[in-house]
Formats: structure tokens, C-alpha cells, sequence
DNA sequence: GAAGTGACTATATCACGATTTAGTCACTTG
DNA sequence: CAAGTGACTAAATCGTGATATAGTCACTTC
């Protein structure tokens, strides 16, 4: 059904094209409206009052235009985390709020806006390059978070940085993924604060 | 398809009877076999040459008989990880190793006994006794070993006993939960170590 | 050459009748 | 009363032909 991205591919026609950004925001709606897998690219067309054809002028396929609208929320999503992040003023206090921000921002999208939660989690188990973007971007957070901590003499120094980061991120990532999240949450709802005080304490000098 | 177990139920049928162990001892073969779906009440019938409506003497439905199955399976996983905790002899190896026995174990029931597989990720999903159980009983043993560190001075002791074994639990799910398993391997394969040393770094005192 | 499309194909999805399957029950047999 | 079953039903599953959908391409228009 969905093919994992390899290649994300050069985009197809003007990069900057009113019909592109139509295109865009006729498909947020829709997919939001009726989520992915109900919305046909012709309903699309329709939208925008151009041809189903036309629209592959500017997008190699359906999926291309989910990803980028799924690319959209999950940015959505980084952005609650950073300004969470940005919040406090020490590493230890940014690091439970990153926790907590992650927990809350991704399962707003999952309860309340359940058509766009259909893309993200088609894009976890198709492995969309737009996840793997995300994921990767949030574990640079979490470094840069790390590297606050060590600085500011907070965190402890003898473990080498991308260890714990990596390990850190292994613990955050059943609520980053929006396939796991379903799972992962229901266990406890206070699971993100014992989380994160377990991961300070393991950052404790 | 498959319904949460709610209340387990008395044991249909006399609780030890020939014919009971006959049911457990096809289905286990068949569910190996051909998988828990594709096997019917009616194969296991013809398998210990009864007719389907004596089976139902014994229990109560087809899921009865998988979440039997399915709890042997899991017991033996428990099994393996005990083993594996009772191989070190301090508290800290204990849990280094009962991380790497969980993710071989399960993967190893994933990887080696696919169909199996299907029985302990319909349980998941559908949320049966057994899952439960094992999840309980896998706690207990957490507990055990945190507490054995603590009295052996190994680790922390401020931390509530019950907080630190919830937390670390958590931590553990992933690759505990047979339906989580396949999404967080895959990420990297050396996570059970580096999960694992956190988890201590997060104990010591 | 840029903007745009109708008509086409191969594949995926759907609707729905035919078949299986889980589960029950009245009944037989010794 | 213990051991056992054929015949039944409601619900799930399957097979299949009909429909819908993703995606392409040759073509037109300006």
C-alpha cells in the first residue's frame, strides 16, 4: 500500500507554483475532512478545478503529497516540543518538559484530529522519509538538550554523548511514533513524568 | 475478532482429563502448524478423533484454547528470563541480563515460530488475560531484582521501590509486548545494552 | 514552450452471494 | 450420570465480478 521512501526525488514541476500551494491546502483540508485514504486524488483535482493530470505535474504521486502535508504536522508537533524545550532554563527542567510536550502534542493529534493521525501512522509503518526526518531532528533536540545539560555541569559527562542521547531517544520513542504511541500510552497516563525522572536520574553526577 | 478477557472464567469441563491435555497437545502442534486463524475447533477435533462439540466440553471458546497456548508460551519466555537473571549473581548483571533475555527470547519466538508469533500478537491486540499476566509477572521479577540490589547496597534507595520498577518497566515494554517488539527492533539491535546501562546509570547512587 | 486535459490501463477496492466457522443444544448410548 | 455427537444458527470469511482509483501519455490550446 505505501512504499517505504528511498529516493524522496527532486520535486516534480515549479517549485514555487500557486497550483502547487493549492494543491497543498486543498489536500490539508481534505485529508483532515475525510483523512488520507478516503480523499482521491481526483476529489482533489476537483478542488482546486484543474484536471486529476494536472496535479501530477506537480507531485509524483499521491503519497508524495501526503508526505509532505504529514511532514507539515509532524513539524507542527516539533515545534509545540521546542517551544517546550525553550520554556525552561535548565537542561533538567527542558528535558521533562520535552517529555511531556511529546506525550501531549502527539496524542492531541491522535484524539483530536484522527484523519491527519491516519497519515502519520500510514507514514510510520510505511516508513516514510518524513517520519524518519522527524525522528531524526527530535534526537538532535535531545542532544542539543544533552549538551546544555553537560555545559551548565547539570548532567553528567563520563558517558559519551550520542550513548546516552541514543539511549534517551530509545526511551522516548514508543510516544514519538505514532504507532506506538496508541500502544504505549493506556499503560499509565503519568508514564512521561516517571520516564523522565528516571532519565535524570540516570543523567545525575 | 478477539475479545479482551475479562473474567477468565472457571474451567469448562473436568480440570484434569486426558482429553483436555489431547485438545492442548493438538493445538499446540496445529496452532504451530498452520497458525492460530487457519487452524479451526473442528481441525483439533478430527486431530484427537472427537467430534468439535466434545471440545467444547473442555472449553469455553477457540480463544480459551489460545490464551492457553499463548500462556505457555509466554511462561517459557519467562522461563528463559529467569534463567538469565538467576545466572548473575548481582543485582546489576541481573538486570543487564534480563533486558538482553527479554529481546533474544521474544525474537526469538518472532523470528524462529512465526505462527506462534500470531497467537501472542492476537493476545496483544486483543488485550487477553495472558498478556497480562506475563506483563505482571515480568514486573514482579523487576521488583525482585531491584529489591535484591537494594539490600545489597548496588543501588539507590531514595527512589519509592514501586516508582523505579513502574519506570524501568516502562522502559522494557517495548520489547516485551510481542506487537511492540517488531517496531523497535529495527531501530538498532544493540538497544537492549544501552537500555540497559541507563537504567543502571539511573540506579547508582 | 507553458498550461492543461480526455482517454486509457493496470491495479486496488467494494458489494454481495456462497461457503466456513464458532459455538449451542437436544439427544443418544452404555 | 459420564461420554459423546449430529444437526442447527448466527456470524465471519471468501471468491468474484463490477466499480473506482492511481498514474501515464499523447494531444490541444494559447
Amino acid at each position: 500500500m505505501n512504499k517505504p521512501t528511498i529516493n524522496p526525488g527532486p520535486v516534480r514541476g515549479p517549485a514555487d507554483h500557486e497550483v502547487r500551494d493549492q494543491i497543498v491546502s486543498a489536500a490539508t483540508e481534505h485529508f483532515r475532512l475525510y483523512g488520507y485514504e478516503k480523499t482521491t486524488v481526483s476529489d482533489l483535482a476537483k478542488a482546486i478545478g484543474f484536471s486529476k493530470a494536472y496535479i501530477y505535474k506537480f507531485f509524483e504521486s499521491k503519497q508524495a503529497i501526503g508526505e509532505l502535508i504529514c511532514a507539515n504536522c509532524l513539524r507542527q508537533i516539533e515545534t509545540d516540543i521546542r517551544a517546550a524545550v525553550d520554556s525552561a532554563d535548565h537542561a533538567p527542567e527542558k528535558l521533562r518538559r520535552m517529555f511531556k510536550a511529546i506525550v501531549e502534542s502527539s496524542m492531541q493529534l491522535f484524539s483530536e484530529d484522527r484523519r491527519l493521525y491516519d497519515i502519520a501512522a500510514s507514514a510510520a509503518t510505511g516508513q516514510w522519509q518524513a517520519v524518519r526526518d522527524y525522528e531524526l531532528r527530535i534526537q538532535q533536540l535531545l542532544q542539543e538538550v544533552l549538551r546544555l545539560g553537560r555545559e551548565a555541569d547539570d548532567f553528567e559527562r563520563k558517558t559519551p554523548l550520542d550513548e546516552t542521547a541514543n539511549a534517551i531517544y530509545l526511551v522516548m520513542r514508543p510516544y514519538l511514533n505514532p504507532l506506538l504511541l496508541q500502544y504505549s500510552l493506556g499503560a499509565t497516563d503519568d508514564a512521561p513524568a516517571q520516564l523522565s525522572s528516571l532519565v535524570l536520574r540516570s543523567l545525575s553526577r
